[in-house]
DNA sequence: TATGAATGAGGTTTCATTCAT
DNA sequence: GATGAATGAAACCTCATTCAT
């Protein structure tokens, strides 16, 4: 399995690095070789081409990051502190890794549509998660029932997105986490005033 | 005025027709030459290079777009029924121009960080827009107060762009203007439940 | 006849002004119409094509520099002074048009084999004059006999010309007419120790 | 070191054919590749960009011209005798390479200022060489004291180049080297009558 | 496994010249 | 005569991928 062999872990760790900081266009298979230390033949051991290695990178990080998210929320009951615990999650994860944060919200974004469909496959499994909360939360009863599930979804997922690619098109200048609770009331209660 | 000349136009329609069609990294500025039945030197007596033909592409059509919005929720008293006509406006002018949809939720998103902060220079004023609708809604008692304008906004314009790009990447194939009442619903009212 | 008409004396001025201060691959066409005061399609109805247009002025130019350097001469009874009078006129002629110099010296020899073959037979006048006063001296005993004549007009003239581009090389920082006696001796004499 | 690499000779090479073969300005770096035998591509392995093949050019071949002259020159006592050498070592090594002669009298001449600067700087040794000579021959009290060095050398070098630079536009159809002995007795003795 | 030299397709832009007005 | 908008050919260079070692 090649996904085992250290090389693969090195050669994306590179990528992502030479992404961040050179952009989606200035990446070059030799520059990422050379942050990898390998040569950029190896690459092609490992890879079967170039937008092999980007979606490779995706699944590797953002599998780690779905899975985390997963964990977490695991012995939550309420699904609305499941949510809160989603949207924490994937601020502070994105917070942690600069990096990574540059390369999904902004770099990767300039790749093709097909390039662009696969992430949107690897995205699948965390779109499930939100879907299943919401379930869970019209079966508890604290979600209003009858909602199109899909529509919630990309409410959500656009929120939360949205959010993050402007923090990192700010240059990460203020603190994306201190806003989770603010967006979860946000997106449980709306903009409505609400009485009493 | 290089821009009331009816080929600065006609090459900037050309341009919408071979991006949705062949996509962003395939249009090759021979191509729109030929789409627009202009030679190849003609493009450069209207625009400086193949960049500006998309910034001019994106400010004449979302210029457009965001003053046939602003028109519209003018009259409107209620901040909340402006909302809705924005929303809706935003899917129904999308709707209708689908190349021009594929170009700007798709392809345009492929260019590079410099183009891609000029378009969003471009769209400025519709945020500023929704900001104002925002503060009308709190001056009318009807929006929360202490709401943080610029979350509010990140929240409806991801909402919305995520809903239009699943919408194009669907290939179209629902009403996307069906779902602005819904949508409209859920970001006033969150997915709580609603007693009463 | 189109030679006489102001605009062509217009337009090749303007040429001249506009290689001299842009370089001869900086001097496009439309350049020159403009410095000119024409529009582009005005050259060509005095000009067969952008090539005539420097040939036409080196033979202008050439034209009247040869002209003048043939009348002061003409008086002059010894070879050995008329060869004086033709550097000091050489010279003097360049210095006093630095445009023209930087023209002549160094931007028309960037144009193409064939453009050169032109602008050597504007020069060939001049090149015969040189001759002449060689065989005046022989004849008048004071050069040896026997010469080499197209070898020593050779001499003469690579030694100005590689003078001339020198000086415009070294951007016009000293006195050229001051050398004309200097290498008139040395054209005569040589670098030999002279005895007596 | 590229440059010591087989295939940056077999391109410079290369150049000097296409050069003198099709002419500066159609020499495309892909006829340069095809005659050289190798991908465009590898081109650009070897060298920055077209202008840089053209420098290398100069600096290899001239290198090599100025380097047997001293070699040649080195053993020689008499200033007189090494201006003597040199003259026919300048006129044999051209006479020997026809298409150097075409490419450095005719083609390399048409690249732009900073090209040209750049060959200056190449011919820079050459021109010293000459001086060292000049001063020798003071120093051994054969040559005139007082000469403006500066001045004999442009004497020297533009009447040198200038011959070769027609025989080559004569296309090399008499014998450059026969000359040598001449032009050297006039460069030494001057055009005026010798007595005894 | 690993290397890295070699490949070669592909596109933006300039500018001399034309010609309808 | 004069205009200037329109034309369209032509070339340098990059970089993902291969393959002999």
């Amino acid at each position: 399995m090649k996904k085992n062999r250290p090389k693969f872990k090195q050669i994306i760790d590179a990528a992502v690095v030479v992404i961040a900081e050179n952009g989606y266009h200035q990446s070059q298979v030799s520059k990422i070789a050379k942050q990898a230390g390998v040569a950029d033949g190896t690459i092609y051991l490992y890879f079967k081409n170039k937008e092999d290695i980007l979606v490779s990178l995706f699944q590797e990080k953002m599998g780690q990051f779905i899975e985390k998210i997963e964990e977490e929320i695991k012995p939550i009951e309420s699904a609305s502190l499941k949510l809160l615990k989603l949207i924490e999650m994937h601020f502070s994860q994105l917070s942690q890794d600069h990096h990574l944060a540059i390369v999904t919200q902004l770099e990767l974004r300039q790749s093709n549509k097909e390039l662009r469909q696969k992430i949107n496959d690897v995205l699948k499994p965390y779109l499930v998660l939100m879907d299943s909360i919401v379930q869970e939360g019209i079966d508890q009863g604290i979600f209003e029932q009858n909602l199109n599930k899909r529509l919630i979804r990309q409410m959500i997922f656009g929120t939360l997105d949205e959010m993050v690619t402007n923090w990192v098109m700010k240059e990460q200048k203020y603190n994306l986490l201190g806003q989770a609770e603010v967006i979860h009331d946000l997106l449980l209660n709306g903009l409505t005033t609400r009485k009493g």
